[in-house]
DNA sequence: TGACTTTATATCAATTTGATATATGTTCAG
DNA sequence: CTGAACATATATCAAATTGATATAAAGTCA
């Protein structure tokens, strides 16, 4: 268990790997933090750093390990999934072809860029089992989206285009 | 577009096929609903109906349809997905090995059931191309999830008890 | 040099969730 | 045939979360 400050923790669900299924703020992450040092679930450690505000490094407790353990031995939630993409395909008819063709091409490269990031820091560094299984997960769940898309978009768009081209 | 009651639309976005990438809940929906009525989006109409109170059933308006055409018409938000599932995972050396198999079945049940709904929404009815698009793309997404857990699951869980062996 | 980005913590209004309250009808096992 | 559980239906609320903003300084780059 490596330690962190709460701007890295930020830092790492916005790049790294496992942001793919994981999402905080700092209006959780730092609330947070605080509550279980509080609890004694975390310890803090204060790098001074010239001009910047001192930088608040969290170790994890063996307090905290154990909590964590006994977090971890329930059943998981349903997954999440949200997507305003998909929202606006739905509705597709009721927008105009070209933003309709623009946020499509737009989803592409958005899918394109996560895959190749995920892939990225899989080469970067050796990974354990656990982020290797969840790297892979993500790469072949996203990419079955992406192959979707191109090879569907044709058809979909110039569907669409004639369905509304009927309605008029 | 349809009319429908707050409660029918929390039904929706669970049971049918566009509750894969949209959520709400009551405490969302009903003030929204209201909001929306008083804005003059959308209009109501009681039904009565005996001993149960009455169902308010809400239709768009034009104002409100061209005001849905115009919130339509901005760059879709990046998807978001969150799985409690894949955090387990991640964290998987520090699981007990029967509880880790445990909910990597349960992951397995919960996908295939999730494809089957889908798909059996989509033969019920025939739909339009949106809601077609829409289908199919979560159809390949979770198929490609599913076949990746169903084609590991004998090495990732085998894998992570060596791990654990080996540290002890 | 001046604008933008990065590092770093923190707060806050507004929204959202998940749970609960209320009331009645339906369904199904024992 | 009864009683428990589930479905219909609206609504509210505490607690959590988001997304934005504030503050402050260093680094980067045209």
């Amino acid at each position: 268990m490596r330690e962190a400050s709460g701007y890295e923790i930020k830092k790492m669900i916005e790049e790294d790997v496992f942001g793919h299924f994981i999402e905080a703020s700092y209006g959780s992450i730092y609330p947070a933090l605080g509550r279980m040092t509080e609890e004694g679930l975390l310890s803090v450690r204060s790098e001074e750093q010239a001009g910047k505000p001192d930088k608040k490094v969290y170790t994890i407790t063996p307090s905290g390990l154990s909590e964590l353990a006994m977090a971890l031995e329930v059943d998981p939630a349903k997954d999440k999934f949200r997507s305003e993409f998909l929202f606006q395909m739905l509705l597709g008819e009721m927008l105009p072809a070209n933003h309709l063709a623009l946020i499509y091409e737009a989803q592409i490269d958005y899918l394109r860029e996560e895959i190749a990031r995920i892939k990225q820091r899989g080469d970067e560094s050796e990974q354990h089992d656990g982020m290797q299984f969840v790297s892979k997960y993500g790469i072949v769940s996203l990419s079955a989206g992406l192959n979707y898309l191109e090879e569907n978009k044709q058809e979909f768009l110039g569907r669409l285009n004639k369905a509304k081209a009927t309605k008029q």
